[in-house]
RNA sequence: GUGGUUGUAGCUCAGCUGGUUAGAGCGCUAGUUUGUGGCACUAGAGGCCGCGGGUUCGAAUCCCGUCUUCCACCCCA
C-alpha cells in the first residue's frame, strides 16, 4: 500500500454524521440572527496581510497563516536583512488566511460604505484560520459565527446580543453563564491604581484571576513593573463581591475620580436595565476580572462559558469604537459577538445534547428486488419526494437482509417492500424501522398512508 | 513559540525486563434464515506495530530524528 494520506494538523474532515450535527448547530444560529434582522455577507478566504496584520496584537500576528506569493517570488529578495522569517516575510508573501471575521468586516464597510445603508446588520459563518498549537477545543480551521452591528452606539445593540446567545443556547440546550464587563471600567481601574498606561498588563494579568491564585496574579503584575501600592489597591476590586448592582455601587466609589471609569459604569448600568426588561433566561454577570485580549475592543466585552463542562469560551465579543478607522473611516462604533461553532459542537457532544433525529437524512427506502420492481417503485418515489419526503431507492437487487441493514444503519424509518407478489397485486407493504410493524396498503394510498402515521 | 505526552486491525485498546506464526472486544463479510434489520450462534477477512535511520544474531519492544495526537503554558473560539 502507499502511504496513507493525511491532512494537515489541527485540520479536520466532517463525515455525513458530524455534519448533519453541525448544521444542526449552524441552521440553529443562523436562524436566530435572521430573527433579529441581520443579513448575511461573505468574504474571501485570502485578505491582503496589510488589512490583517498589526489589529490582533503580537500574538495574534505570529498566528497568521501566511500564503507565498506566486511565481518567481524569491527573485526580488534583498537579504541584506539577513535569512531569518521575519525580514524575509513581507518580500515573499503579501497575502494571509484571515484570523477571524471582525476585522474583514471593518474592511468590508469601509470599502462599501456608500453601498451600505446604516446601522448594518450583518451575520457572517466562514472557517477562520490560527497558526496555533492544536489541542482540546483549539484548531488551526476553525468556524466562527459572527453577528455584528455597526454604525450605532445604542446599548440597546449590546443588550440585544445577549439575548441572541440566550436565543441559541437556549435553543441547543446548553447551560451556559454570560460575563460582562467593560473596557471602560478597566481603564478606570488602570487609573484608579495610579497606573493608566498599564491597561493592558494590567487586565491580561487579572484575566488569569479564574485559573490561577490571586498570588499568581500579584506577581505577575508586580513583574509588569506595576507598584506595591497599586497591586494593594487592587485587591478590593479583585474580590469584590455580590450581585452586579452591589458591584456597581462599590465601583461608584472607587472609580469616583475616574472620567472614563464612571462613563464605563454608566454604560453597564444601562446594559443590565435593558437586560432586565428582555426576559434573558440563562444566567450573565458583571465580572470584573473578564479582559478579552484583542485589543481593538473599547467598550462592553462578553464572554460565554458552558457549564457542566471545563472548555474554553464557546462564544465572545465587545464593542469596538475605531476598527473601521484602521482602514480610514473614523467615527464608526461597532459591537459584535462571535458564535464558535467547534466548541459548541464539542460541547453538546460530550454532553451528549445532540437529539437522535440530528442524524436521520432519509426517511424513506425502496427495496430493491430487481428491474421490474424498481420501475413499479419508480413514480412512488417520486410522489414521495414531491411531497417533501426524503426517499431514496437501493440502487442495487441484493438481498434484503442487506436492504435492511443498511436502512437499519442510515437512521432510515420507514421501508417500501414491492417485490413479486406487490406488483401483481397493485400494493406496496410498508414497514416501519422501529416497532417491524409492517402492512399491505395498496400502492393508490402509499403517500397518505406514510405521511398520516408521522 | 516553550515544556510534556501519544502512535499496534475500520474503532477502543492489550502485548511484562528485546526472543519464533502480534492478540482481545466492538465493527465488517458470509452462513444458520432462497422476501425481512437490531438479538443469538458459527466461520472468515482484515496489521510495512506512524514514518525514516541506528544498536543487536534477533526490535512492536532499546536509541536518535521526523510527523501526528493529546495536555499544560502563551493566547484564544
Amino acid at each position: 500500500m502507499v502511504q496513507k494520506p493525511s491532512i494537515p494538523k489541527g485540520t479536520r474532515d466532517f463525515g455525513p454524521e458530524v455534519m448533519a450535527k453541525r448544521n444542526l448547530i449552524i441552521d440553529t444560529i443562523k436562524s436566530v440572527f435572521k430573527r433579529y434582522g441581520y443579513q448575511p455577507i461573505e468574504t474571501p478566504a485570502l485578505e491582503n496581510l496589510s488589512t490583517l496584520l498589526g489589529k490582533y496584537g503580537d500574538e495574534g500576528d505570529k498566528l497568521l497563516f501566511k500564503i507565498l506569493n506566486s511565481g518567481d517570488f524569491m527573485s526580488g529578495v534583498q537579504h541584506t536583512g539577513g535569512l531569518d522569517a521575519a525580514s524575509l516575510a513581507p518580500q515573499i508573501s503579501d497575502k494571509g488566511l484571515r484570523y477571524d471575521l471582525t476585522v474583514p468586516f471593518a474592511r468590508f464597510v469601509v470599502q462599501y460604505r456608500n453601498e451600505i445603508n446604516f446601522p448594518f446588520k450583518r451575520y457572517q459563518i466562514q472557517p477562520v484560520w490560527r497558526a496555533d498549537r492544536p489541542q482540546k477545543g483549539r484548531y488551526r480551521e476553525f468556524y466562527q459565527c459572527d453577528v455584528d452591528v455597526i454604525g450605532s452606539d445604542s446599548l440597546l445593540n449590546e443588550a440585544e446580543l445577549v439575548q441572541i446567545t440566550d436565543d441559541v443556547f437556549k435553543q441547543l440546550g446548553i447551560k451556559t453563564i454570560v460575563k460582562i464587563n467593560n473596557r471602560k471600567i478597566l481603564a478606570g481601574i488602570a487609573e484608579y491604581i495610579g497606573h493608566p498606561q498599564s491597561l493592558i498588563p494590567v487586565t491580561i494579568a487579572i484575566d488569569k484571576l479564574d485559573k490561577t491564585s490571586i498570588d499568581e496574579v500579584n506577581r505577575e503584575l508586580l513583574l509588569n513593573g506595576i507598584s506595591q501600592d497599586a497591586v494593594d489597591l487592587l485587591q478590593p476590586v479583585l474580590f469584590m463581591k455580590g450581585s452586579s448592582l452591589e458591584k456597581f455601587n462599590q465601583l461608584d466609589q472607587l472609580l469616583a475620580q475616574s472620567e472614563i471609569g464612571k462613563k464605563g459604569i454608566e454604560e453597564m448600568r444601562n446594559l443590565f436595565r435593558y437586560l432586565d426588561h428582555m426576559q434573558i433566561t440563562l444566567a450573565y454577570e458583571l465580572d470584573l476580572t473578564l479582559a478579552r485580549g484583542l485589543n481593538y475592543y473599547t467598550g462592553a466585552i462578553l464572554e460565554v462559558k458552558a457549564l457542566d463542562i471545563p472548555m474554553g469560551s464557546i462564544c465572545g465579543g465587545g464593542r469596538y469604537d475605531d476598527l473601521t478607522g484602521i482602514f480610514g473611516m473614523q467615527g464608526v462604533s461597532g459591537v459584535g459577538i462571535s458564535f464558535g461553532a467547534d466548541r459548541i459542537y464539542d460541547v453538546m457532544s460530550t454532553l451528549g445534547l445532540f437529539p437522535e433525529s440530528a442524524c436521520a437524512s432519509t426517511t424513506v427506502l425502496f427495496a430493491n428486488f430487481g428491474d421490474l420492481e424498481a420501475m413499479y417503485c419508480l413514480p412512488l418515489l417520486k410522489q414521495l419526494r414531491e411531497a417533501g419526503m426524503n426517499a431514496e431507492i437501493f440502487p442495487e437487487a441484493v438481498k434484503m437482509k442487506k436492504q435492511l441493514k443498511y436502512a437499519d444503519q442510515k437512521g432510515i424509518s420507514i421501508v417500501i417492500i414491492a417485490g413479486e407478489k406487490e406488483v401483481e397485486s397493485n400494493t406496496v407493504t410498508v414497514k416501519w424501522m422501529k416497532t417491524g410493524e409492517q402492512r399491505s396498503i395498496p400502492k393508490s394510498r402509499m403517500l397518505e398512508h406514510i405521511t398520516s402515521s408521522d
